[in-house]
DNA sequence: GAGAAAAGTGGGAAAAAGTGGGGATAACTC
DNA sequence: GAGTTATCCCCACTTTTTCCCACTTTTCTC
């Protein structure tokens, strides 16, 4: 399972070393794709084909739907490490996700997200300075 | 399955190259059409077939699925990759798709959507501004 | 705290993927 | 049936990707 916060550095190839920790969970294959807040989501290719399932199923007849798989679908880009356990993250990932050479990797458990450094760090001071008013609304779920 | 996204170049021919992933996907044939949003859509040819049957059962007394059959199926055409690994897409194609030089090739799972680089730059940014109201939407279908 | 081992970083060279165009073959027209 | 047009195949070039080696930094061990 993915825990803990590390920072790397992105080479000039778009190449990102993954913490040796998390090598073998992903040596079985993985998928990248966008996630919310401008960060990158990587998921061992078992996660995420659960989760591709599920969209795949979606209705293209609506606009909502067919931009949401747009999205999703056609944003993930399957990935694996090479021999120094290093993925490459296409262009237009990086882009999105604003990335220039120091990145944050962060374990979530089922899935490790990938921020670039400045965005993670405005990001964390934001959501710091609210995490009373977060606190008191996540006590719908039970946390 | 397809996923990711591409961007590769049309030629003066018409040609345009399929990532090499995808190519053994394609190889048993497959088939090319309008899509919505002025987009193509390029089906291997089992799930033309099951679409392709769908169509077929609807009514032709409304208006509406009689447009969207008369779009579908007149407008599609069966195309294989060449030696090189591109297909020929037919000028009333391109043209409908509005396809200049720089194409992207969208991975949907199912299914490879064919765009003009600027028209996917449009959509893209159009329904970005809206991600937040679609997200709201979509938890209509428990995504 | 010095030395050894492991993890992370960078770049050159080989291989693969993508692109462009010439020319042969087939098809179509008049 | 000759000429024109379109299609396909093949070769050559360019760009990108992948592989491999070497160096630096960090971590661990004694």
């Amino acid at each position: 399972m993915f825990i803990g916060e590390y920072r790397h550095s992105l080479d000039t190839k778009g190449r990102l070393a993954i913490p040796v920790k998390f090598r073998t969970a992903l040596e079985r294959g993985a998928v990248v794709t966008k996630g919310i807040d401008r960060c990158l989501v990587l998921y061992p290719l078992k996660e995420w084909n659960v989760l591709a399932e599920r969209i795949a199923q979606l209705p293209t007849s609506q606009a909502d739907t067919r931009a949401y798989s747009r999205m999703t679908l056609a944003a993930a880009m399957d990935v694996s490490c090479d021999t120094q356990g290093r993925i490459i993250l296409p262009e237009y990932l990086r882009d999105y996700a604003q990335m220039r050479k120091s990145i944050i990797l962060a374990g979530l458990y089922n899935r490790l997200e990938l921020w670039d450094d400045n965005v993670w760090r405005e990001y964390k001071t934001r959501t710091e300075e609210q995490s009373g008013d977060i606190a008191e609304r996540l006590s719908t779920f039970g946390v």
